[in-house]
DNA sequence: ATATCTGCAAATGGTTTGCGGAGGA
DNA sequence: TCCTCCGCAAACCATTTGCAGATAT
């Protein structure tokens, strides 16, 4: 089981599982203590060369919401996200797509547009319902 | 001339007439080499105090498109933007807001939200007719 | 067989911060 | 006056990378 011509190694398989197994959006620190739990001596360098080979390749996606960690997304087919701005956790949104965008933002600019991002920013349910929220 | 008990010193005032002045979308750095031409010995420090300084303060807008550098955007007002994937550019678009996305959002997923951000991804009219792009 | 991958550790680079002095209000 | 701000330089920290050995195919 490989992907044009890269090799699917135990770490590779270990973190691509790790990844798809949560709907967290996690960052590679979180990922690295994750799969030290199955590959205890696998390095924090392994974790970055993988997640940007997935990410390049199309298996996974990237987020960068914010200037500090980047996040990662085991499901790598379009969707929008809700980012919490009280504890910072990333939701996936079951929004239906709104390809129609590209192509108004397309006749209005005249430049060739591909695909489009879409984030929603507030306060999730569960900071609204509970007074200290956890994580 | 200040803002909520901030001091409008030269320096904060020359980076704000600098990101007013273009509207490039600009990272820390080419700001600081703008700002160093009228005042040559202003720190890289200084610029990024102030750039956070003024995003806090709804003065001017941080984008964080990629996991590298930051660029900030001298009109506050909400917009949507295009990134050419080509040369790295940043766009504004002319596209009218979308404000009921933010409605169905909320209904679907339960979560308040506040706001949106709107990103399109392609090839610039630039990058299009030119074999090799400047920038 | 061999090209890709890994662990290790050092390097990178954008951004932040502690400090003592300067300068708006 | 006094509190915020500045320049300087070091620190920070997420991410990348060079290298020599390991491993998937």
């Amino acid at each position: 089981m490989s992907f044009k011509g890269h090799r699917m190694t135990n770490q590779r398989r270990t973190i691509l599982e790790v990844l798809k197994g949560t709907t967290s959006h996690p960052t590679a620190d979180w990922i690295y203590d994750e799969v030290k739990q199955k590959i205890p001596n696998i390095s924090l360098g392994t974790i970055y060369r993988n997640l940007n080979l997935l990410a390049e390749s199309g298996q996974i996606l990237e987020l960068n919401y914010t200037n500090t960690q980047t996040r990662f997304d085991g499901n790598p087919s379009p969707h929008y996200h809700f980012i919490c701005q009280e504890c910072g956790r990333v939701y996936d949104l079951a929004l239906e797509l709104q390809p129609q965008l590209d192509m108004e933002a397309e006749q209005i600019s005249g430049h060739r547009i591909d695909f489009h991002r879409l984030e929603f920013y507030g306060i999730c349910q569960e900071c609204l319902t509970h007074d200290s929220p956890p994580n």
